[in-house]
Formats: C-alpha cells, structure tokens, sequence
DNA sequence: TTGCGTGCAAAGGTTTTGCATGGCA
DNA sequence: TGCCATGCAAAACCTTTGCACGCAA
C-alpha cells in the first residue's frame, strides 16, 4: 500500500510543511528550501510526496491566477477547513480561516439571485491584507 | 499607444471570445481552433492579445485546480470584469458575474475582523450550479 | 526478501521573450 | 513613414513518467 514507508525525504518534506502551516508555497519553494539537506531532495520525489499528502487530506492544492504554478497549503486541522472559507492575500500569500457567519448573507443571495451554492472548502476569496496594505 | 491596430489576428481572436462567450476555455483552446484559419495564429499572438483584453476588463482570467493552464471567459454583458466577483460552477465550469451588493455584508465583516480588502477582479468563488445540481 | 520510495534523466505541456518582419493608420 | 502587432524559434518554467536502484519493514 501506498504511504508505507517512513523515508528521510518524506519525513523532511513534512517538517517543512509544518514549519510553514497556514503559508502558501508552490513546489519550486520546497525544492528551494530542501537543496542544501543532505545533498537535496529530488523534484519528483517532492512532487509524489506531495500528490500522496493531498490524497490523504493533509494539504490542500489551489491555483492562485497570478502565479503560474499550484500553491499548496498545509494544515493540521483539516476537516474545519472544508466547513469554512479561506481569504488568501494577493501580496504575503498569508491565509485567513474565516467564520462562515460573514457570509450568510451573501450565501442567500447567490442562492436565490444565481442559483448558486457556495463550495466552502473550495472557495479562496483574493484580497489584500492589513500588514500589507500598510507597506504601500 | 496598445491595442490600437485591429489586425487581422485580432479579429479572429476576438470572434472566437464572442462564439464562445460564457464558456472556459485555455489558450490551447484558441490556438487549435484557429489554426486552420488562413494558416494559424500563431500562439504568442494568442497570449499577447489575451493578455491584453484581460488587462482591458474584457476578459477574466483565472486558475483551476484540475486544469494545468490558464482559463479565460469572455462575457459581452459584463464589460467590466475587474469590479465585480465572480462565481463558478466546479461541474460544468460556467461563471457568473455577480452585483457587488451581493457581498457587502461581507465585505465589512471581512475588513473589520480580518483586516481583508476584496479584490473583486481577481476572487472567483466556487460552488455548485442550479443546472448540475438537477443531474446529481 | 519484498515491493514501495527515490534519484535521474528525459519528455511533455504552458507561457514568455528577443528579434526581425509585416502591416495598420 | 512611424510604430505597433505578428511570426518564429528558442528559452524558461512547471510537472510527469519510465527505469534502475536504494531502502524500510
């Protein structure tokens, strides 16, 4: 079966995806980062690791429009973030978890006005953060 | 000055957005169905001038998790694609345009609690569709 | 020992870029 | 004529795949 093995490369991949939980980063940045351990970690080895971590649910892959490769997001809480929707900003890539009340409202309205249902745990609202928005 | 010249390319490019306005498509897309039109368009024309009408507010562009490529839709009806947001059907892959009253509820909620400005161009939020849901 | 995991290299796909040429106004 | 747009080819990326070898259990 699958996800057997406990190897040195997976076990660094997923040190450094609970270094950088709640972060956004794309494949490239974990390539980048495990070059210089032990020699480097291949990028197909990265690439498996990864697929086989969304499969199992720990991490969770989007497209984000202006970046040209899939960002990936890990997290420990899983299940709670399919019940609620995440607001990424455009700038840091930093991810906010926020409570579904906020949109209620909204909700209805699609529903009746669209006939659309929002996919929570699907659904990434793109803005610009507090922190910076300060920096420009 | 940009997009000053029609062109003959330009003008192939922009009857396909009309034929298939309100549906995805890649720039793979445009460049197999164009190809056989007087000998093809060539791809950097395609890119070129997408990027150019997205820019323009005629055409969004946005990211798939499934799909390894860049999506467009084309809509006659909303001109201004970068002031309003955007739903999408993760089944049949339709986008609505929605009013931006729809989320001003959220908006404030999502600015005061989380420190988040929207950025209605860029979010495309997910769901499922009146049409889908009925074949389920 | 067994068979999953990794490294390597190569391939396939998307998108961008530089440069010379073509063509609109 | 003066620029902008296009075509072409090459390059830069991202991602996947086949195969042989390494290694955990």
């Amino acid at each position: 079966m699958k996800g057997e093995y406990k190897t040195k490369s997976r076990n660094a991949i997923i040190e450094y995806l609970r270094d950088n939980a709640d972060k956004r980063f794309t494949a490239r940045d974990i390539v980048e980062a495990l070059s210089e351990k032990d020699g480097g970690i291949n990028r197909s080895t990265i690439y498996r690791n990864l697929e086989r971590l969304c499969q199992e649910g720990k991490l969770i892959k989007y497209r984000e429009t202006d970046i040209n490769a899939s960002c990936y997001q890990y997290s420990e809480r899983h299940a709670a973030c399919h019940e609620h929707i995440h607001a990424e900003c455009s700038s840091c890539g930093k991810i906010f978890h926020m409570k579904n009340e906020i949109f209620k409202t909204a909700e209805k309205k699609m529903k009746s006005e669209y006939g659309i249902d929002i996919d929570y745990g699907k659904t990434v609202i793109t803005g610009l953060c507090d922190d910076c928005r300060k920096m420009k």
